[in-house]
DNA sequence: AAGTGTGAACTTTTTCACAGCT
DNA sequence: AGCTGTGAAAAAGTTCACACTT
């Protein structure tokens, strides 16, 4: 099926490339040539070509790719033209902000329950989401479908990552203060907090600090 | 100064050290081998060192690393011993979950100021930080020194991103949708969206049902 | 004429393996 | 005896450059 593994960084980029795409797409633009996609990408064209063969043969020569067509392709590829099914662990403001977030139902990501151990969180509903107790996840499991299981608390991430993987949750959007991370191949986990994003900001100011 | 650039992977991998070194600081254990470490962190035991080896040499041979002192060093070599100010570019509901976040200030990050172009939000205060219209930017950083500009809004990124940059400002955090990209190698922007996490998710899970 | 797709060359990153310090 | 720090080897990722298609 797959002839390379595709490397993680390819995948980042494919998901920028997506992106771009969409917003060329809603202004009307037909087609586009590697060179100048690959600017508004921030990369160079023979990556972005690279990195498009691990997808597929999608340009003409001579020509160019037809945004339209790429953009599909790519959604296709990215399995981005299904919808997934999301849980929260979590009750918190992020949560919260997630919950009631309509942006990622329009891309396709619903979220269909929320998950607390803090018993006063329990029983609340945020934007027709009901929220239960973890130790009720198995239960409720046997009625929804999950796919991802976002992880949204700095308290006690861990326990929510083991009730997620134990009821069989492959994919983990981890979004506390701890990464996490497990042996298991089979269950991929993102960690991501703003305070990662920021501190690759505060190394950079201090490098263009230290040299001057 | 530098002896050699430091690659992007390896600051990443750096930021996660530092984190899990601070929660086996709470535990109140002492030394640690790059064994073990490496094995919290997902990485192997050489990977670890040579990451170190960037920072310095810092542990002891034969016996290991000493958790709070590596964790200082580290912290520092991140530019996380001092403090940065932050100011908000679109007060969305993400933006304003940041601004009220109070664990941001706890880690070093604090919001000075909060912009946004819709006349209805400007005047708003939260969390004891005035929002102002985007073209009183360049009046209030006569008085106040802002170090990173964080965008989160998907109205018009580029408008904030041009005027953060065109005030000077070297580090932007951009949560938008949209990715963006500058050519100057002066300025650094850091894209994250949930979408792009959600969506290296959904390629995994896609991959694994494929396989079946 | 223009621009893709891709082997081959090059560069970077990771892993190995061990000398050397405690 | 144990574990770091690091050159050297191996692997992975990027860029070059051009044959080939439209």
């Amino acid at each position: 099926m797959k002839i390379k593994e595709l490397p993680e960084k390819t995948l980042k980029r494919l998901i920028i490339y997506l992106k771009v795409l969409e917003n060329l797409d809603k202004q009307n633009i037909d087609f586009i040539s590697s060179e100048d996609l690959a600017k508004r990408c921030g990369v160079n064209s023979a990556q972005l070509r690279k990195d498009l063969s691990f997808v597929g043969s999608l340009g003409t020569k001579g020509v160019g790719y037809s945004i339209r067509s790429l953009k599909f392709r790519l959604k296709n590829f990215l399995g981005r033209t299904r919808e997934w099914n999301l849980i929260l662990g979590g009750v918190t403001p992020l949560g919260i902000f997630l919950l009631e977030n309509t942006n990622l139902q329009k891309e396709g990501f619903y979220f269909l329950a929320a998950f607390d151990i803090n018993e006063e969180n329990i029983g609340k509903i945020y934007n027709g989401i009901s929220v239960y107790s973890l130790d009720q996840l198995s239960y409720i499991l046997n009625v929804i479908k999950v796919d991802i299981g976002v992880i949204a608390t700095d308290e006690n991430p861990h326990l929510y990552l083991k009730a997620f993987t134990d009821q069989k949750i492959k994919a983990i959007l981890n979004l506390s203060k701890i990464p996490l991370f497990l042996e298991d191949p089979e269950i991929r986990i993102e960690n991501f907090s703003f305070l990662i994003a920021l501190t690759k900001l505060s190394y950079f100011l201090k490098e263009i600090k230290d040299e001057n």
